[in-house]
DNA sequence: TGAATAGTGTCTTTCAGACAATATGCC
DNA sequence: GGCATATTGTCTGAAAGACACTATTCA
C-alpha cells in the first residue's frame, strides 16, 4: 500500500479535509441559527419527457406564466422533498406532468452555474424519460395552454439554460442508442420493424437503409416474432414484434 | 404544433406547474424566516482522483477522522461554494487534495439518497479526475497519514455510498476508453507506446495483445512519432509519440 | 551471450454500409 | 391493375482478434 500525503496549501484551509468541514457543518447546525444554512442551494429535478408522436420525436414542455423568462417555454420540474431520492423526485415530477409511471428514465446531468436562475441559486439534476404515446392520459383541457408537445429539431424559444439540457439530451440518447435497447422504451410491446426503424432514424436524425438496420436487429436476437400482423392502411399488413423476455437496456 | 396538456392530477397539486413552485418558493424567500428553506439540502462535490503510480490506476482516498464511518476511507469532498460552479468547486477541492490544475475533470454523476449521509441530507454531484502522476507535488509530510493511494482494484472499506461511487466510476472510464481519447491524459506529453497500452490495461484491467493494440493506435492518426527515445533498462530503448496537435478529448 | 523489452505482419472473422427487386393487401 | 408499404440478399471494405518471431540495448 502505498501512502503519499496531498499537496500542502495556504495552511489553514488544507488541514481541514473535505470530511472535517462535512463534520464542521454538522457541529454549526446544531446551533439553532446558521448563517451557513443560507449557502444551501436549491435542488430541483427537471426531466425532459420524450415520446414518438406522428413519426416524431417530442418533449413536453410548460409555458412559464411569471419572471423570469416569462411566456418561455420550460421543462418540467420541481424541488427535490427531503425524504425522498432524487430518481424518486424525477418520477413523482414525471407522473403529475403526464400520468404515467414505470417508464423508462436515466438521470442526464446536474447542471449547477450559479446565475443559471436570476432568483436564486438552483442546482438542477436533470433526468430524461423515455415514454410509449399511447400510455399518455388524454387531454385534461384547461391545462391545454399550459403545456404542449414540440418536435425536438423545432423547439420554441427556451427559458434558463434549457436549450443546453435538451441539446445534452439527444447527444446522450444517440450515445445510448448504439449500445442499448434504450430505443425500445418508446414502443408498445408489440411493434413492426418499419416503426422500430422510425424511432431510430427520429432519434438520429437521419435515415437508415431498411434493409441493413433490419438485418442489423434480427441478427442481434433480441426480438422475436409474434403471430400478429397490423394492417394500418391499403397495403400489405406488417409482422409484429416484441423484445425477448428477459432482455432489458 | 401540436398541443396537448398534461395529464390532469389531484387539481391542487397539479394545476400548480414546476415553474409556478419555483415562483412561489421565490416569494418566500422574501420573509425573514422561511420553514421551507430548511428542506434546502446540502451540496457537495466529490472528486475520484485517479492516476497511474507504478503501472496500477490508483485512486486518492483520504481517511476519515470522525463519526460518520471513522476510520473508513473517503473519496474527497467539500461544500460547493455560493459564487462558483459545479465544476469550478470540484477543480479547487482536487486543487486543495493535489496542487493540481488544468486536468481532464468531468461530471460523472449526481447521488442523493435521502440518507446516504447519516448526519444530514446531503446531495454530492461527483467528479472524476484523470492526472498524471509527475505533475502531483511530493508528500507534504504531516499529512501523510490522512491521505493516501489506492489500487482500484484493491480498495479499503470505504465510507458512505462511495464504493458504489467508485464502481460506477470505473464503469464510465471503460465505456469512454472506447471512443474517447480520454486514456491519454494519464500519460505525460510525450510517452512509449507500451506506457499508452498500460493505461489501457489497467483501466479495462485485461492484457491486450501488443500487435493489435499498436495497429489500432497508429492507424487512428491520433498519434505523431517525436525524435526522441526513452532508455529504462537494459533494454532497446522505446520511441516516444505524442498526440498530433489539436486532437482532444 | 543472456536478459529484458521494443517492434513488426498475416490470416480469419465479423460488422457496416451501399445497393434494388419482389411480395402482399386493399381499393 | 394500381397503389402503398413489407420483405428479402449480395458484395465490398473496414475493423477486430488470434497468433510468434526478430531487433536492440546493456550488463
Amino acid at each position: 500500500m502505498t501512502s503519499e500525503g496531498a499537496a500542502p496549501d495556504s495552511a489553514s484551509s488544507r488541514q481541514q479535509s473535505a470530511s472535517d468541514r462535512r463534520e464542521n457543518a454538522r457541529l454549526k447546525d446544531q446551533n439553532s441559527y446558521d448563517p451557513t444554512r443560507y449557502a444551501h442551494p436549491s435542488v430541483t429535478v427537471d426531466v425532459v419527457i420524450l415520446t414518438m408522436r406522428q413519426r416524431r420525436l417530442e418533449v413536453l414542455l410548460v409555458k412559464r406564466k411569471h419572471w423570469p423568462f416569462e411566456g418561455l417555454w420550460a421543462i418540467p420540474g420541481g424541488f427535490v422533498n427531503p425524504e425522498e431520492s432524487l430518481e424518486d423526485a424525477a418520477r413523482r415530477e414525471l407522473e403529475e406532468e403526464t400520468g404515467v409511471r414505470d417508464v423508462y428514465l436515466e438521470q442526464l446531468y446536474t447542471f449547477g452555474d450559479p446565475h443559471r436562475d436570476p432568483r436564486e441559486r438552483v442546482i438542477t439534476v436533470v433526468y430524461y424519460a423515455l415514454i410509449r404515446a399511447e400510455t399518455l392520459r388524454t387531454t385534461a383541457g384547461d391545462n391545454a395552454a399550459e403545456a404542449a408537445w414540440f418536435h425536438v429539431y423545432h423547439l420554441p424559444a427556451l427559458a434558463f439554460d434549457h436549450d443546453r439540457i435538451l441539446a445534452y439530451t439527444m447527444q446522450r440518447l444517440r450515445g445510448k442508442l448504439e449500445y442499448t435497447t434504450i430505443g425500445f422504451q418508446l414502443l408498445a410491446p408489440e411493434f413492426t420493424l418499419s416503426e422500430l426503424q422510425e424511432v431510430y432514424e427520429a432519434i438520429l436524425d437521419r435515415p437508415l437503409d431498411k434493409r441493413n438496420f433490419r438485418k442489423k436487429v434480427l441478427t442481434t436476437g433480441i426480438l422475436e416474432p409474434t403471430t400478429h400482423t397490423r394492417k394500418s392502411g391499403h397495403h400489405r399488413p406488417a409482422a409484429l414484434y416484441r423484445f425477448r423476455p428477459g432482455v432489458e437496456a
